[in-house]
DNA sequence: TTGTTGGTTATCTTTTTGTTAACGAAAACC
DNA sequence: GGTTTTCGTTAACAAAAAGATAACCAACAA
């Protein structure tokens, strides 16, 4: 497997150091920027396999660049982890609105820095480094283009949905409860109640149908075999 | 599946209180202590199967519990989740170095840290891969799909259903009265009637056929050798 | 503005789970 | 052999749990 390039975009230039010291460390190639604009201009360029962004900048923030990312059809799939400062926890859940994948708080604990990351990169892999395409039934769930295909016809789906049903999809057969859905496919350290699973799969069976996603009673969900 | 042990360390008694209260509600046995010796104390004896560990205490502190902790090869497997007041900065960090595998900040939220907990306990949980099917006679029962299979057939057990077919066919020969299969299957700390066991088992046998499922008079049900 | 996404919540249904009582077979007692 | 007691089976019913659904809100983009 080729090495893992993170981009780190923050403008506290010590802190960079540090983040860029220690990853290097870990064998992720490191590029930088110091503001949003140049962020976003070297996801473009290099797609990171993953990005850290610092929510307080000036000029671009970091929710800016994260809500371009995920419109970017290049760059929607990238894993974004937000650094944010401890007690702004209002930007944080507005962050996490946006689209970002998990949130660190400042003053940053390398080692939490690095095992969070791994966390995450390790929440796409599973998927990234196999199959981008995935064929049940008569679904084609296309990852690189979120799109699901089904008899030629082409689905939508929000983000969410769509990472739902991949995962489902990808563990197909098997029955997962609500809190490993929420893990895997939300984050370890994001809250949303529970029954935001049941919404998303009954969204998800509104518009492909209910016969893809079984609900185990008293258990969870499963992708039908 | 034995249950899971939580040690809590925190010198305020009401805290205590309040998580173990919340633990237990949970599933989880508890055990506390109120200061660093007793704690450390606790662990050895007990072998809990995580700590949840406040940083601030009079004595011996968080910090240097887990420092004991990580250098005892009897439990320095264990998984350890610091406790630390939210203005408390500097030793958050110290305290992730020193080996803790997350942290939460007070003033806690229940749901939080039973969510954190659950999180670090499936970090840790090697047997996530481990196949839970069984195969007795024509039956298949495969916990991971929450299905038997009968010649090719499918039946969708319900939940407590599926439970007590498993566990007998686990201890497959063995007789178990009431009392246990209530135990394992059920838990121990809820009361229901010992009848409610011969009506699931009927229910199975009504789905599956009543060649699985032995009467023992006197004693108890067993499955099939 | 309107539409989309993501999330929450309250209400409605369905299913599961548990209790009870009647029944019957077998064992034990006389 | 007849009677009593013990024990499990079964069906009917009641209670509780779980999920589906719709309506709602907030944030944001077009």
């Amino acid at each position: 497997m080729s090495k893992q390039t993170i981009l780190v975009v923050d403008d506290e230039q010590d802190l960079l150091d540090l983040i860029e010291y220690n990853l290097q460390k870990e064998g992720f190639d490191v590029l930088r920027a110091d503001n949003g604009l140049d962020g976003i201009e070297m996801a473009r360029e290099h797609k990171p396999t993953l990005v850290l962004l610092d929510i307080m900048m000036p000029q671009m923030d970091g929710i800016e660049v994260c809500g371009h990312m995920r419109e970017d059809d290049e760059l929607k799939h990238i894993p974004i982890i937000f650094l944010t400062a401890r007690s702004d926890e209002k930007t944080e859940v507005e962050g996490l609105n946006k689209g970002a994948d998990d949130y660190i708080t400042k003053p940053i604990s390398t080692t939490k820095l690095i095992s969070r990351i791994k966390a995450v990169l390790r929440r796409f892999d599973k998927n990234e480094e196999k199959i981008q395409k995935l064929k049940v039934h008569d679904l084609e769930i296309d990852k690189d283009r979120y799109l699901v295909l089904k008899d030629g016809e082409e689905f939508q789906l929000p983000r969410k949905e769509f990472e739902l049903l991949y995962y489902l999809a990808s563990k197909r057969g098997k029955v997962r409860d609500r809190q490993t859905l929420l893990n895997k496919v939300w984050g370890d350290n994001i809250y949303v109640v529970d029954r935001t699973v049941d919404v998303h799969v009954r969204k998800i069976r509104e518009k492909l149908g209910d016969h893809y996603i079984e609900t185990v009673k008293g258990v969870g969900y499963r992708f039908k075999e």
